[in-house]
DNA sequence: GAGGCTAATGACAGTCACTGACAATTGACA
DNA sequence: TGTCAATTGTCAGTGACTGTCATTAGCCTC
């Protein structure tokens, strides 16, 4: 790697903590631009060079982890039933995903910066436009280990909305709650996956549910 | 209603029609607010007295819409399960939809819009948010008229957020395909909630689906 | 029905995200 | 070392929005 690279790569994690610290502390729609470029010492001009715009800083380090769960889907033995496979490559993709954002900040402001993410509505309604891209995604590598067409059988992408939705829902429980670990997410997520079937069931009277 | 009243009524109106027009023939992105401001021959300011943003014109129509479907799922008989009360409930609450629409804008125009805002990425965010906000209403109602808790029981939002991701496939096939008629988006929304069983089957193997 | 009151509007200036163009700088490499 | 190309800063401009203030225009009372 080049001293051009090099400094290259500096400016562009600089900019990304900058940002993510600015949005965990001051949030999101205070922080300026111009902050940011500031807070490194480069032109505003120079942060549209790096980032196409604010909001993808907000989203660098999901994108990883986003990337990672879509891989240990794929990796998935062709055995198990869709939705089977869907929860056990996120669950256990947990770890590896720690790690990967541990390389670029610390877990704890990548926490934060996700309340910011659930709290701050232009943020949230760019997090579910990027989630719904995943979903088709994850359809398309569904429908092929079950040999099926996405665009003619509905089941694959009815699976993963399913999926998606209740991904969705323990997000911003955990986000309103006060658990900012990333464990606690892990649990919720569990427990939330294993509520689906009773959830579907006809009748909800008999007996109650955790 | 007296003449400032009437007045300040057309105003709403042409705005919003104007605005509908052309998303609709230009594109979202492409219509600037002075341009919808300029059709009407008011001042820009004068559009931002109306209407809180651009934004709020493309989902005024929307708005309505999601309205009368929450009506139609309160009035649903206690009876019933809650998936099949949302499935009864948004089915049978399309003739008035297209009633509501037809009071405001040609249908054939909200349609043309619609489809805007499913290719346009800043309104398709801003659509899956406001989804969000209706899901979470949703789910209260199915909650309440169970006798549970929401934030307690996970399955009221659950189902909600299974119901929910169904629409917003069948939403994203319709306005990709090239039938761009209420009816047909009615039949489709019909057919994919009658594979949500199906789907969730453990084994999609043993005999193809419609 | 004239005049005062208040709500609606227009005009203007300013902020913020973002883009294009051009000139200055700086690392790469012969 | 000198040339070439990549990186950066500066400047100007657009488009969505907001605050302010003067003007206009229905409304209501005497």
């Amino acid at each position: 790697m080049n001293l051009r690279e090099r400094k290259k790569q500096r400016t562009r994690d600089a900019l990304l903590r900058a940002a993510l610290e600015l949005f965990a502390t001051r949030g999101y729609e205070e922080t300026t631009v111009d902050d940011i470029a500031a807070a490194v010492d480069v032109s505003q001009r120079t942060f549209f060079r790096y980032f196409a715009g604010k909001e993808e800083t907000a989203f660098y380090v999901t994108r990883l982890a986003e990337t990672q769960v879509v891989e240990a889907v794929r990796a998935r033995p062709p055995g198990e039933a869709p939705l089977e496979a869907l929860r056990r490559a996120l669950l256990e993709s947990w770890d590896t995903i720690n790690e990967t954002i541990e390389e670029i900040v610390p877990v704890d402001l990548h926490m934060r910066v996700y309340r910011v993410i659930e709290s701050t509505p232009a943020l949230l309604a760019a997090h579910l436009r990027r989630a719904t891209e995943l979903e088709e995604e994850l359809a398309r590598i569904i429908a092929e280990r079950e040999g099926l067409d996405v665009d003619a059988d509905p089941r694959p992408r009815i699976v993963v909305a399913l999926f998606g939705g209740v991904i969705r829902v323990t997000e911003r429980l955990w986000s309103a709650g006060d658990d900012l670990s990333l464990e606690g997410m892990r649990q919720l997520t569990a427990t939330y996956l294993d509520q689906v079937g009773p959830a579907l069931a006809g009748n909800w009277r008999t007996g109650q549910s955790p």
